[in-house]
DNA sequence: TCTTGACTTCAAGTATACTTGAAGTGTTAG
DNA sequence: CTAACACTTCAAGTATACTTGAAGTCAAGA
C-alpha cells in the first residue's frame, strides 16, 4: 500500500493542505495515520476518497450528503437501499443538470453569434442585426 | 409593454421576492419603476434579464461577471470585444464543465450498477462482486 | 548550531449568494 | 373600520465551503 505526505497529496490534486485538513476535520476522510512526529500519512484509500469527493463536488452533491454516502458505504448491509436511492437520485439530478446545461450552452452560443454579428456590423458600418436573427 | 408585480414575478420564476429586491440592490436589474404607492413594477425587460441571470447562474458565472456583462451590453460600442471575449470564455468553460459532468455521470452510474449488484448478492447470498466488475 | 521552511492545532475570518427580522406603510375582504 | 396581509427599507444574520492567522513543533541544509 502506497503512502503519501500532505505535500504529495496537495500537489497531486492541486488543492491547499488546509482543504485536506478541513475534509478530515469534518469527517469526510477515513482515519489519517501519523508519523512519529505527528505528520499526516495518506494512503491510496485517501486518494480514492478525494477523487470521489471531487466527482460529487463538481456534480453539486453537498458535503452533508457526501458524509452520509461514506457512512452508508462503511456499513453497507444496513444501508444498501439508502446508498442506491442516493446514487440513483444523484444520477437523475446530473442528467437533469446536463440537459439544462446544454440549453444554457445554446443560449450562450447564440449570444456569441449575436455579438460577433454586431462587431462585423460595427466594422463595416452596416445596420445592426436584431437578436432574433441568430 | 407588459408589466408585472413582484408577486407575479416571484410566482413566474418561483423565487422569493427578497431575491428580486436583492438583484435590484446589487445592480443586476434595469431600473425598476414604482406605483404611486411605491410598489415595484417589473417589465418584460426584467423577465429577459432574470432568464439571463438564471442561465448564467446555472452555468457558474459569478454575479460580479454578470454585472460586467450587463454593463458591457448597455454600452456595446465601447465593450464589444470585452463582451465577445467574456461569452467565448464562458462558452469554453461550459463545454469543459459538460465534459467533466459526463465523466462524473459515468462514475455515478458505475456506482449505481455496483451497489445494485451488491444488493442482489445480499438477497441471494452469493459472493459480493468487486468494484472492478462493473 | 542556526535559520528557513514545512508541518501542527485551534479559532476566527472570508466569499458568495442570498435570507430574515424589525419597523413601518399600503391594500383588501368582511 | 378594522383585521389580516402584502408591500416597503435597512441592517443584520445564515449556509456552504473553505481560508487565514497565531503560536508552537519539527526537519534539513549552510
Amino acid at each position: 500500500m502506497n503512502t503519501y505526505t500532505i505535500k504529495e497529496m496537495r500537489e497531486k490534486f492541486d488543492i491547499p493542505s488546509s482543504t485536506l485538513r478541513y475534509y478530515e476535520e469534518i469527517g469526510l476522510f477515513p482515519e489519517v495515520m501519523r508519523t512519529e512526529t505527528n505528520q499526516r500519512i495518506y494512503t491510496d484509500e485517501h486518494i480514492d476518497r478525494l477523487h470521489a469527493i471531487n466527482c460529487f463536488k463538481r456534480t453539486g452533491l453537498p458535503m452533508a450528503k457526501m458524509h452520509d454516502f461514506f457512512e452508508y458505504a462503511e456499513n453497507l448491509p444496513c444501508h444498501i437501499d439508502d446508498i442506491i436511492d442516493m446514487m440513483e437520485d444523484h444520477e437523475k439530478d446530473i442528467i437533469c443538470q446536463m440537459e439544462k446545461m446544454q440549453q444554457d450552452l445554446d443560449h450562450i452560443q447564440q449570444k456569441v453569434r449575436y455579438y460577433n454579428k454586431i462587431k462585423t456590423a460595427m466594422e463595416q458600418g452596416t445596420p445592426w442585426p436584431c437578436f432574433e436573427d441568430c
